[in-house]
RNA sequence: GCUCGCGUAGCUCAGUGGAUAGAGCGCUUCCCUCCGGAGGAAGAAGUCGCAGGUUCGACUCCUGCCGCGAGUACCA
């Protein structure tokens, strides 16, 4: 018995009971979590709902305090509530079972799948990182990448089956524009960009690096040079139209991005399963197979007079001010292209695998793990079987910045439109605000920021100017400090040991910092407090699991086992005396807050918010903090007490650790 | 103009309609006879943007203002 199936159990209970006592149907119980460990484990504010609805039934006025009475004296005979008091003007508070609770939950696993969930039972897809394959991964790109690996572990811990996505534009202006900076600017063939390839790599120094400078000088010569400006339709042509020098250039400069993005990810333990490219879209015509299937809906037409004749048009309801009006979206132009977001209708049906057409695939890259990584292809020849099956997702989510938010909007009604069977809640919009730059970071990047830059409160990272902070630099620094806080702590330690503890706390750190703020805040980076090991921190939370950690590792030195400790406690009084006594709600709070997580995973998953993950686990490591200063657990002389501190303590440490884990945070051996 | 987001301690941010609004940083003062101080305790610090409304109860919901940010192409 769960905390949470407790919950739904007493919720359940307050459920019949109103009903049998007072003939009243509540449509949702509220239950909530007191403020203080004195006032219980959970209460119900259900009373003063109740008199209200008799009140309005009846026209009786009834004492919100008469009503709890009754349903204390019901919830006080299920076995697992200790006592039940009310308090104040009508709350209802439970208090567990202490012991009970504690016996049955000593070895139960912190996070298990919760396959009772109907919801959970589903294969999901998961959209991330998407990161233009034109230049190097910078710290905003990352939030996404965090944001959206975190979710789909939380997705996955409560049961769903997930595949993830990454997203790659390869045929996009963005990539042309590198593609023009590489011909124009440099007077390079393919050869001689596999050239400075190989170079590149003899200097240890990246593709990607490389790319997000030329970026950033084509971005400046575009401003001088209109006639370079123009070569850039020119190259996005060719590119989009494949099969010829340009494209096959432009193929080899995507592709190397994507590698070094990959690896640059795969540092934060984010991996992916499947890379669809737009290129595939474009050549296999996903776009058609949607364009039929949206006429025969007739969720489409053709406009024939005002400022869209010519042009294939989605209608769609929006409402501006008071009243709702509906409005047109052009999917396809009056010289027959078709647009960005018609594109993205035919893309998003595919996942949701109600497109009726396929991309071939082959496999890209294997990481160290074992896990495979494919790509899509549009050449049958080149296809490769044994892929899984993918798309098909029963929800997609898409984690994509908040700026996207009106195209992801008629996406999801273009779809629904469509298939109404699916309509507009087989998509999620994952949003995210931006990471900016506050003026003083962009200044310690070398940046000369004009007189109106330094009044603002943040500045918008930019590819195109080559303002940012690069992922990999910044966990380059993260990387450095680290280590040389392992060096003075652990002197004794191998190099190797130092350089992987370095790394895990520089990862904790990162995602710790990315994780902390809820999705719709900006995070206006700092690199003091970006770089920061102590106070709200992944570092925090991580040595807070290596202190409780060691307290198990001593045990084992001294060939104690932490089994047979658990296995002595069976008799029921003895347990309830250390929880009657003057420290028992300080162990017993401890207990049910590590028992917390599986509702707060569920809670996070439920509110698309892994914000929420991290503030559990970051309460937690301070709780555990508070709980190993105030009590000595080996030290401790009654056996019972010990025991209970042992048990106590180990639940502590596997509910944080599954917590970190879903993360993708690593708890260092030692610190 | 319209749409969306934000406005909470000096700063950066949490906060399911519920009990005395919390955390981190910064500031002041303390705490290692050890299961590790990347830690802990205590203190100072609040007109929850403003004004109405709904409710037994509003930081939370509704309406209107004010301020900040973003979006609103046959671009890609």
């Amino acid at each position: 018995m769960t905390l949470s199936e407790l919950q739904h159990i007493l919720r359940e209970k307050v459920r019949e009971t109103s009903l049998s006592n007072f003939d009243l149907e509540l449509e949702q119980i509220v239950s909530e979590i007191p403020p203080k460990t004195e006032l219980g484990d959970l209460a119900f504010p259900v009373a003063f709902e109740l008199a209200k609805q008799i009140k309005q039934a009846t026209g009786e006025k009834q004492n919100p305090r008469g009503i709890a009475e009754i349903l204390k004296s019901e919830l006080e005979k299920f076995d697992f509530v200790g006592r039940i008091e009310i308090a104040g003007p009508g709350y209802l508070n439970v208090f567990y079972d202490r012991t009970r609770f504690l016996l049955e939950n000593i070895e139960s696993d912190p996070l298990p799948r919760l396959a009772s969930l109907d919801w959970a039972k589903r294969k999901v897809c998961v959209e991330h990182t998407s990161v233009n394959p034109n230049k190097a991964a910078h710290i905003g790109h990352v939030r996404n990448s965090v944001i959206g690996d975190t979710f789909q572990r939380i997705l996955r811990a409560t049961g769903s089956e997930v595949e993830v996505q990454n997203y790659i534009d390869n045929t996009g202006v963005q990539v042309a524009d590198v593609v023009v900076g590489f011909i124009y600017l440099e007077n390079r063939d393919l050869d001689s960009i596999k050239a400075l390839d190989a170079e590149l790599r003899t200097k240890n120094q990246t593709f990607d690096y490389y790319c997000w400078d030329l970026y950033a000088k084509v971005g400046q010569e575009y401003q001088k040079d209109e006639e370079l400006k123009s070569k850039r339709a020119e190259v996005l042509h060719l590119i989009e139209e494949g099969n010829n020098d340009t494209a096959f250039l432009a193929d080899y400069v995507a592709t190397r991005n994507v590698e070094c993005i990959l690896d640059t990810m795969e540092r934060f333990d984010i991996r992916y399963d499947l890379l669809p490219r737009e290129s595939e879209i474009l050549h296999l015509q996903f776009w058609n197979k949607a364009f039929e299937q949206m006429k025969e809906m007739g969720a489409i037409h053709f406009e024939t007079e005002g400022k869209n004749a010519g042009c294939w048009v989605m209608p769609f309801e929006e409402h501006s001010g008071t009243d709702e009006h509906e409005s047109d979206k052009i999917l396809v132009r009056s010289n027959g292209t078709v647009t960005y977001t018609g594109k993205d209708i035919a893309y998003q049906m595919w996942k949701l695998g109600v497109l009726g057409m396929d991309f071939y695939y082959k496999p890209f890259h294997t990481y160290e793990n074992g896990r495979q990584v494919w790509i899509t292809t549009a050449n049958v020849d080149e296809s490769v079987g044994g892929s899984p099956e993918f798309g098909h997702g029963e929800t997609v989510y898409n984690v994509i910045d908040t700026r996207q938010s009106y195209p992801q909007e008629i996406v999801k009604k273009g779809v629904a439109a469509i298939h109404p069977e699916i309509g507009e809640k087989g998509s999620v919009h994952l949003s995210y605000e931006m990471v900016a730059l506050s003026p003083s970071a962009a200044e310690e990047l070398g940046f000369v920021l004009s007189e109106e830059d330094k009044t603002r409160t943040f500045i918008e990272m930019s590819g195109r100017k080559g303002l940012g902070v690069k992922a990999d630099d910044l966990l380059d620094r993260l990387e450095a400090k680290a280590l040389a806080e392992v060096e003075s702590r652990n002197p004794e330690a191998s190099a190797e040991d130092k350089r992987k503890i370095a790394h895990q706390i520089a990862v904790g750190a990162l995602r710790y910092f990315l994780l902390k703020f809820t999705r719709t805040t900006v995070i206006v980076f700092d690199f003091k407090e970006a770089l920061s090991f102590e106070g709200e921190t992944g570092c925090f939370c991580q040595y807070s699991a290596v202190r409780a950690n060691k307290i198990f590792q001593k045990l084992a030195d001294r060939g104690d086992s932490v089994e047979a400790i658990k296995a002595s406690l069976v008799n029921a009084e003895e347990i309830s005396e250390i929880f009657g006594s003057e420290q028992g709600d300080d162990i017993w709070s401890m207990f049910v807050l590590a028992s917390r997580l599986d509702e707060t995973a569920e809670q996070a998953a439920n509110a698309n918010e892994p914000a929420i993950l991290a503030k559990y686990a970051f309460n937690l490591s301070k709780a555990f903090n508070l709980f190993y200063h105030n009590h000595k657990i080996l030290p401790e002389p009654h056996p019972v007490k010990r025991a209970v501190l042992i048990t106590v303590a180990d639940a502590v440490r596997r509910s944080l650790t599954a917590a970190l884990n879903t993360m993708g945070i690593q708890v260092p051996v030692r610190m």
